[in-house]
DNA sequence: TTGTATGCGTTATCAG
DNA sequence: CTGATAACGCATACAA
């Protein structure tokens, strides 16, 4: 009775008739009759079975599992992402298995060859700030594994990608301080290894050119949290010629950049404008004044990541090197005109 | 060569030998030779062999999977408790399938027969808000499953659970205020059906009976996000007797408690002190003035429900219905004296 | 319409 | 020290 899990041997001893015709019935193949069914799906109840999803997976060499590798979850726009990710997964019959690489590319690679062991269908990475060799990623593909690139994706990688407008957001912040009279700006960037961050970048570089306002180095300076966003603006704040804008790569980025703007006494905006990115919907409501911010569909992306996912499995390589870009929207609250 | 993943066919095939040397020889049997051990073991990295832990499973009837199930990832709390049970997990040859109830009482029990299918040595459960029958919670330990229960613990299932000091925290808050000669301390409580929201309330009555301030019912109001935070403490505001000090069931409804502070003019601490609970290092960095909360050890919490229950995989029911309490800290901030 | 046999990758039992 | 074989639970090609 309650001998762990029945399984369709119970249901086939129960009933006198063959596994195989169990196997069939719960699969409601045409050939078996309806009264053979009934019986089956009846029998199937009665005994609470549930199909070992292990079983199935070895036989027909499919785990109906993916791998979901982001930098970390506690970030907001990580587990909308994760969210997207398992509801679509959901709903077409797959389990997500959540790995953290904490930004490491040493536990980044852990993390592929566990989900690998596991033999998971197909992979969806978010790659860490530190990695710089990509091999990990194309031995997925070696192995026949479909892969997608979710946000923080990899060019050196042949593999479909997902990411969000991150030069048009960058664009629009730029393009909004500057209709506003804003000719000072500057940037919070992230690191160098990040395409975002690069496209981030050049979203707020081309926006000055297009002005002809010249770049300024000093005006554009690493930071990508609450500590460096804070410390980075009391250095730009120095400066003999102070901004009048900051984008930020993010919003705990700017969330710190407004604290050092609100201890040395500027007004924001109308002093200092700022915008951030990524729109998490805490930070932008704590912050006073509350910030504007470029909104990323963390939850689109990741549903439209495995999506693309699923697509690929089971297709022979090469896998297509399609880039879907999801839309930004420039959400303006109250440090900005 | 890339024909999928190597297996110890593939090895055997390679060596000459039988599959179950190769196997013997991989688990470092004595019986094995060392010379037939390091050619296996070379001609496994060769090929790149990862154990198929499908198979392995299926033979083994252990997944080595475990699941959690959250009511949600994107908040703090929860976050870092994944961490903590991946990481222990991990370091035990586990994984984990992450699910989220999204507090819904139906998604819950989805989420349970999925990880039933899934044969999960374990689960590990925070149960949603929803949640007023428990049955599907003793279904799994009916399978011969372990199961853990996780901050949002349930009463009426015998499992080992794993909380933090609810009812202590509360009442260091409660009792910080009075130390501070407050007397009128409003409770924005959480939802009747949270075990946590009970034993917040009654530290912070248990204070106030202890000091004979007698219990004001319009005192004691249902808030647990921040819209709610901010109606709520309107409406305490808009009382005769104005509290003087208010404590939260979370961070979050503190902040919209704060803003409503704020608004209306008051200043916090002076006027009125605020304590949250949770201790969310955005949140209570973000507000102004910077929220005072009680700390509570997520990624404890994680480790040590993924300790509990592996240490229960395997064993024969009646699992123990231990409660382990970890400890909570008062973290003081700019919202109180 | 149903049953038998086979195999997925692995490990354990039993022989040798 | 090593090999052949069965079994885990399921799905399918082939028989009947």
């Amino acid at each position: 009775m309650s001998k762990g899990q029945a399984t369709i041997k119970d249901i086939a001893k129960a009933l006198r008739i063959s596994v195989s015709t169990v196997s069939r019935a719960l699969h409601d193949h045409p050939d078996i009759s309806e009264k053979t069914k009934k019986a089956v799906r009846e029998e199937a109840r009665r005994l609470d079975y549930q199909p070992n999803l292990i079983a199935q997976g070895l036989r027909q060499q499919k785990s109906h599992l993916i791998g979901l590798i982001v930098p970390e979850i506690v970030h907001h726009f990580f587990s909308t992402t994760l969210s997207g990710v398992e509801d679509f997964a959901n709903s077409q019959g797959y389990h997500v298995m959540v790995c953290q690489s904490n930004e490491s590319y040493e536990r980044e690679k852990t993390n592929v060859k566990a989900l690998l062991s596991s033999r998971v269908d197909g992979i969806i990475v978010s790659v860490s700030k530190e990695t710089t060799d990509f091999s990990h990623f194309k031995h997925i593909q070696k192995r026949g594994i479909p892969l997608v690139f979710m946000d923080r994706i990899c060019n050196e990688v042949k593999a479909p990608s997902v990411v969000c407008q991150d030069y048009e957001g960058a664009y629009m912040a730029a393009e909004h301080f500057i209709s506003h009279g804003r000719r000072r700006i500057a940037h919070l960037r992230g690191p160098k290894s990040l395409l975002i961050s690069k496209q981030r970048l050049n979203g707020y570089l081309d926006v000055l050119s297009k002005h002809r306002i010249p770049k300024k180095d000093e005006y554009i300076v690493f930071a990508s949290d609450f500590e460096s966003g804070y410390r980075e603006t009391l250095r730009l704040l120095d400066l003999h010629e102070k901004p009048d804008a900051i984008f930020a790569v993010n919003d705990i980025t700017a969330a710190g950049s407004l604290r050092a703007l609100q201890e040395k006494g500027f007004r924001v905006p109308e002093d200092i404008s700022v915008i951030g990115f990524g729109d998490d919907p805490v930070i932008t409501k704590l912050t006073v004044p509350k910030l504007s911010s470029i909104y990323q569909p963390g939850y689109e992306m990741g549903k439209m990541s495995a999506q693309m996912l699923l697509k690929n499995i089971g297709v022979q390589e090469p896998f297509p090197h399609e880039i879907r870009v999801l839309k930004t929207e420039l959400k303006l609250r109250e440090t900005t005109l």
